[in-house]
DNA sequence: ATGTTTTTTAAACATTTGTTTGAAAAAATC
DNA sequence: GATTTTTTCAAACAAATGTTTAAAAAACAT
């Protein structure tokens, strides 16, 4: 006999919206198996059941934010018809955000929980996972050193490292703007936030 | 009788080395109080007799990393004969490595936990480091928006933001530049990735 | 309908968590 | 040197952790 009303198969899938939208509140190893049930309204089992361990749900719910992200950054970076480094910084940035309306999570907690998946350690990426960001900085920083001829490799680095913080720090607390700002600044479209970000960045690159 | 052979009193300034060393590494709200007392030598109970709580320790630890530096920040700024972009950000941000000497800490360690203070959430700063926050704030905003005639203050408030971005991950995430190419970029003087930081930063400012 | 597999469930597992206790030890004060 | 205060310590506390178990339920197959 069941007691939730629910439609039973499916629980996967609730245990991983409720494991997203914690995740994005409070980090990956702050939340634990029995939060994420009860929000998902599943058993404590059913965690260790559909994805082994809870290590498991984690690596589940970060695949599924972070795989079609880099699927995309490679398409949309083989499409370029001019790799310009603001073309090139749309193209790595964009596909972060580009998601967000087909996600169950509301677009605060989607961008959150993006900017814990690109930033929040000390959690390490299951390998799988690891192999695909490998592949997409090996593709996207000979482009931006082909793009900045005048500048060493040395310094293309730096300053990939540099945008990267930018919107890893801009995705995790962009509510931070909203508090120093007294509410006055952050509410705004998220390309258009993404925009800002990205004229920054280029700005640096090509100072 | 003693089991340890050490100098008795001193157990407080132990736990907030152990502490401070661990924090670096795995962040605030992972590492145990066992894992502290074990590093420190000193007993389980000692972290509840000097500091009445884990979070209380917690605390004590990022008070003698901000509070410094919010001092600094402000000594400077007063300081200050021209008040451009570059120097409100060198008045910024310097003072946040400018203890690594004095630090019991390694530099790599000492840099990572400065980048928690400043950027490790869900940890919420006791409401007396917040105020020092918010002075500095409250100082510096001004500040950069007189350095920027041009610009609108919203503006102004996206691109500290982004400023604090790139600082806050550089200084958590140093060791990533190493990673992503392979180990032949990310060993230099500290001042010098920080004057590349503050050019990255300026660029964008100025843009 | 019957049998088989997949999924859910409550209960219990052994660890680990932060904190408290009360006595012993050390240090400080007189 | 005696006494008072501060600090340390082993032990125990209740609560929470991830995981396992075995039986019940549901879904599926024949």
């Amino acid at each position: 006999m069941r007691t939730a009303t629910e439609t039973m198969t499916g629980t996967k899938l609730a245990l991983i919206k409720a494991a997203a939208a914690l995740f994005a509140e409070k980090g990956f190893e702050v939340v634990s198996v029995r939060e994420i049930t009860g929000l998902a309204g599943a058993n404590v089992a059913s965690v260790t059941y559909h994805f082994g361990s809870r290590e498991g749900l984690i690596d589940a719910v970060v695949a599924s934010m972070a795989t079609p992200v880099n699927e995309e950054r490679l398409r949309r970076l083989d499409e370029l018809e001019v790799r310009t480094v603001r073309a090139l910084l749309a193209a790595f940035f964009e596909p972060l955000i580009s998601e967000v309306q087909s996600s169950p999570l509301s677009e605060k907690l989607f961008v959150k929980l993006m900017g814990r998946v690109v930033g929040d350690r000390p959690y390490e990426f299951p390998e799988e996972i690891m192999g695909e960001f490998r592949e997409v900085a090996g593709r996207f920083v000979p482009a931006f050193m082909e793009a900045c001829p005048g500048l060493s490799a040395e310094e293309v680095f730096w300053r990939i490292h540099f945008s990267f913080g930018v919107l890893s720090n801009t995705l995790m607390h962009g509510d931070l703007l909203k508090k120093i700002s007294d509410g006055k600044v952050g509410d705004e479209e998220l390309s258009i936030t993404l925009n800002r970000v990205i004229d920054f960045c280029e700005a640096g690159f090509l100072k």
